[in-house]
RNA sequence: GGGCGGUUAGCUCAGUUGGUUAGAGCGCCUGCCUUACAAGCAGGAUGUCGGGGGUUCGAGUCCCUCACUGCCCACCA
């Protein structure tokens, strides 16, 4: 029988393959627990919910490479490992998409489609295009739960929004009114604070004079928009500032209109920018707004929601509002009255989905109050949020966006979740044309709620999509009210979020408001009431960096350097971009993405899927010999660490002590994971398996493996050594490579004649440090040998001894370490071509000799000294081990140091001294050996 | 305007509570087709840890300051 791999690792051919496996098999899906919550802490993470629009991008691979691995390592070690995955709906994406759609194919516009029709044909858009992402996701092996998989206009998530929607406006933290709201006029919707991005822009501020409607004077008022000057309704100056003092209370006449307007006196108008005093717009901008409030003044509308001027009659209506602007400059001028233009550079508002000037906007809207005690009583929705973090039930890594969440939290404003767009969650709220009443109803009323007349129509507004996707925590199990779904009792709150800070606010801390608010009134599973720190969304967030290209630009598709996953996947593999991915994440710092390091971790699958040939071929010559290995993954427990003690025994050393790397290798990769260091973590699985399995361990098992009869024990031992290594490396290396070590772990069962234990190397159990022996004797024995080996390869180098030439070598040094080279030739044989050992009883010191803090070697080699060379080298042995040396004894001299550091610091820079004078005195000695110059 | 980061080898980045010779990958140089792997093996070179000051027996690590750089937030017309 035959299994041999093909000589080359091609991950084309291995990934699809599984993929698909882990799909169909199910093997990720955790079913709703029958009664209570599963033993030990469940391992919960949301997907943060890709748009359905959306493709997939580095981001998402970084995203995904972070949970997954979490996941498996989770699962390996036999936690319930559950990982939600959803599509967000994506509002304003998705309608934009659509009508886009709608254009180019020159249909009709969505209003000439009208609502129901558009919308329909956006559910069909979405049942054909939506799943791009999600078929994506699967061909990254993402170890999901398919069968939780939802979108956030299921049925039964709408049904959750609306019941949410209604809570809160019972609560009276709903509120409905005219404010306003940061207006995007291309697709016409208010959008939220956090939708809008600043740009600093050159922009001009425009003096103009108001004349007094007595003619007793006039004033220049400043601004940046001056067609807005149309919907004037007073001017303010500050009360304190003496140079209007005299206009307070006067009628203004405002220019190209010739209405009369009020001078107000108002705390906000600055008297040291511009002229001092403001036009008063309360239409059409914030601060006015406020003003108007204070002032009792009227709110005077001139654009409609095309941004365009809305007065009838005037010659500026239907004008454009740049086109308004500049006519009305044009008239000023005429006018004699535009007093002066200067330059002003201001940071200008932009809608962040279309890049449009924001045009600030007085309409009717729905507003979440924030800060706002509820009817009820209790915190105010902010006030939870923040105590979460703060009281730590919430933890973030990197802790420093815990700050950033403290500043925006403490200074957030009201949210408008209402958006003028026909895609969402369509508000459950009706109006009544009759007597005014709104009414707010989970299920469609009947009848107005005020006068009881049926002829109501329901809101036309949806809700932003933030607001369904800030439920998800609790809604993706179950949430429709106050009842302990099972889903609920078991797997919330979620243990970790994994997510960029570009979605802090938007996400984030939208669930975080929403989980402690809702899941407050939720009780524990043992009916008891639950706390903020339950309450919360999830305990841990992990917030990853940004992806940029090699060169640490922004990846953008106005600049070209978006790198697309799948293509990089398709060059490379899967498993290799992983590892890229994870090897670089290391928190707070953006990963520069450069297929470069990709290229290596190819070839760092390829070094693996050698080592597998390998082992191969080894098993068949070992099985032709008559061997038998027989292996079975640790799939719960491990096998007792006495087993692996006796194995190692018969094997040799190097089996000692790749064991005992095993022992460390597994600490370090389960620390690091547990703090989210993937850098760490991927680094270490790496250095293990290629600096120490491949480049030590399977060149020493070359020495043990004697396949000629008779059989032995030490080749039995050696090649059930070797299979257990490798297939425990497989599984430390799953949860970065799965596809890799799947097919490997597979193909290595087939190989032993034996089933796999588990349909999936996932499915079996993350090695534990403690299965290993930690053997720090052997550990300490290897490092010697292999600082040996390496020092007679360096020897040989410098010399010049030819490839093939073995050459004999002495060494000097205590005993023990003389014995255990002495016992262990062969290795030195093997890896360093040393044909013979010998032990001096002097130190050897001289042209051929190498000194350590371990040993002296010297080369038996007949050989042309390159004198110069050997002077510089010796020179600057001379140098280093001298500055040491004095650094050391400099310290050492300093009673203040020995007076105040620990013990051990003081004890080891002595014997640091000692080593150092020691090579120094022998760098010395070669020196005066050397022939004069 | 407010807030938060970063600056360590040619490049991309590690560097745990201050502690004994500051590391990795890639790249570079030299020599090897030693049959698991040339997507490989072996050897090698490379750092006044952004500048300055301070605390300390001891600073890449803590404090101050300056410079450069990135990001987030923000209603100054």
């Amino acid at each position: 029988m035959s299994h041999e791999l093909p000589k080359a690792y091609d991950p084309s051919a291995i990934e699809e393959k599984w993929a698909k496996y882990w799909v169909e098999e199910r093997l990720f899906d955790v079913p709703t627990p029958v009664a209570g919550a599963p033993e030990g802490i469940p391992f919960v993470q949301l997907l943060p919910p890709p748009n359905v629009t959306g493709r997939l991008h580095m981001g998402h691979m970084l995203n995904q490479t972070e949970m997954d691995v979490l996941t498996r390592w989770h699962r390996m070690r036999g936690h319930t490992a559950l990982w939600v995955p959803g599509t967000d709906h994506a509002g304003i994406a998705t309608q934009m998409m659509v009508e886009r759609q709608l254009a180019s194919e020159g249909g009709p516009t969505r209003q000439e489609l009208g609502r129901e029709a558009f919308t329909k044909r956006v559910w069909q858009w979405k049942q054909q295009y939506g799943g791009a992402i999600t078929e994506q996701m699967r061909r990254l092996g993402a170890s999901v739960d398919w069968s939780r998989e939802y979108f956030t206009m299921d049925e039964r998530l709408s049904r959750a929004v609306k019941e949410a929607f209604v809570r809160l406006y019972e609560q009276g933290l709903i509120y409905r009114g005219a404010y306003i709201v940061n207006w995007d006029p291309q697709i016409q919707t208010a959008v939220s604070d956090l939708e809008v991005v600043h740009e600093e822009r050159a922009g001009k501020l425009y003096h103009i004079r108001y004349e007094l409607a007595d003619g007793s004077g006039s004033l220049v008022i400043a601004t940046t928009r001056p067609e807005t000057m149309l919907g004037d309704v007073a001017v303010a100056v500050n009360p304190g500032d003496k140079r209007y003092k005299s206009f307070i209370g006067k009628t203004l006449v405002l220019p190209l209109v010739g209405r009369e307007i009020p001078v107000v006196a108002d705390e906000w108008a600055n008297p040291e920018f511009g002229t001092g005093a403001v036009k008063v717009t309360p239409a059409h901008d914030p601060n006015d707004f406020a003003i108007g409030l204070r002032h009792n003044l009227p709110q005077l509308s001139i654009m409609d929601e095309r941004a365009q001027i809305k007065l009838p009659g005037s010659p500026y209506d239907a004008l454009d509002r740049f086109a308004a602007r500049e006519r009305i400059v044009e008239d000023l001028r005429a006018l004699g009255v535009l007093i002066d233009i200067k330059d002003h550079n201001h940071a200008i508002a932009l809608s962040q989905r279309t890049g449009v000037v924001i045009e600030p906007r007085l309409s009717m809207q729905w507003f979440l109050a924030v800060n706002k005690t509820p009817s009820r009583g209790g915190d105010s929705i902010a006030a939870k949020a923040i105590a979460a973090v703060r009281d730590g039930h919430i933890q973030f890594t990197p802790d420093m966006y815990a700050k950033t969440y403290f500043e925006w939290m403490n200074n957030i404003h009201d949210w408008c979740i209402s958006r003028q767009l026909w895609w969402g969650h369509r508000i459950p709220a009706w109006h009544c044309g009759a007597c005014g009443k709104i009414t707010v109803s989970r299920e469609t009323p009947g009848a107005c709620s005020g006068c009881g007349i049926t002829d109501i129509k329901q809101e036309t507004d949806v809700l932003d999509t933030w607001f369904s996707s800030g439920l998800l925590p609790f809604t993706a199990f179950g949430w429709e009210g106050n009842e302990l779904t099972p889903d609920l009792a078991a797997f919330y709150p979620t243990q970790l979020l994994v997510t960029g800070f570009d979605i802090l606010f938007f996400w984030v801390a939208r669930m975080i408001m929403l989980g402690c608010h809702f899941m407050l009134d939720v009780p524990m599973p043992d009916g008891s009431t639950r706390t903020l720190a339950d309450a919360v969304p999830f305990r841990d967030v992990y917030i990853h960096a940004l992806v940029r290209d090699a060169d640490r630009q922004k990846m953008s598709k106005t600049k070209g350097n978006v790198i697309d996953p799948i293509q990089i996947i398709t060059q490379y593999g899967t498993d290799a971009v992983r590892f890229t991915l994870a090897s670089q994440a290391s928190p707070g710092t953006d990963i520069a993405f450069n297929d470069a390091r990709t290229e290596g971790y190819r070839a760092f699958a390829n070094k693996i899927w050698n080592a597998a040939r390998f082992l191969n071929m080894q098993l068949e010559r070992g099985t032709e010999a008559g061997y038998t290995v027989i292996h079975a993954s640790p799939l719960a427990g491990a096998e007792p660490a006495s087993a692996y003690e006796t194995l190692a025994t018969a094997a040799g050393l190097e089996t000692r002590w790749i064991f005992a790397r095993l022992n460390s290798v597994c600490n370090e990769v389960d620390s690091a994971l547990q703090n989210y260091r993937f850098d760490e973590a991927a680094s270490a699985v790496y250095r293990f398996f290629w600096g120490e399995f491949c480049d030590w361990y399977l060149e020493l098992v070359k020495l043990r493996l004697d396949f000629t009869p008779p059989k032995d024990e030490q080749t039995a031992a050696t090649l059930n050594a070797l299979v257990t290594v490798f297939e425990t490396a497989l599984r430390l290396l799953s949860p970065f490579m799965p596809f890799l070590t799947e097919e490997l772990w597979h193909a290595l069962h087939a190989q032993l004649g034996v089933a796999a234990p588990a349909k999936s190397i996932a499915l079996t159990r993350y090695p534990q440090a403690a299965d290993f022996p930690a053997d720090a004797e052997s550990a300490d024995a290897m490092t010697v040998l292999q600082e040996l080996i390496v020092t007679v390869r360096g020897l040989r180098k410098e010399i010049g001894v030819p490839e093939k030439e073995a050459t004999p070598v002495q060494v000097h040094g205590t005993t023990q370490v003389t014995g255990l080279i002495s016992a262990n030739a062969d290795m030195l044989a093997k890896l360093a071509r040393v044909s013979e050992v010998t032990v001096a009883t002097e130190a050897l010191r001289g042209n051929s000799a190498r000194s350590t803090t371990s040993f002296d070697v010297a080369m038996v080699y007949e050989r042309k000294i390159d004198v110069a060379a050997e002077r510089e080298r010796l020179q600057k042995d001379l140098a280093k081990y001298d500055k040491l040396l004095q650094a050391a004894e400099r310290q050492l001299g300093n009673e203040a140091f020995i007076a105040k550091a620990p013990a051990h610091i003081v004890d080891g820079l002595k014997k640091q001294a000692a080593e150092m004078r020691a090579l120094r005195d022998k760098a010395q000695g070669g020196l005066d050996e050397l022939p004069p110059e």
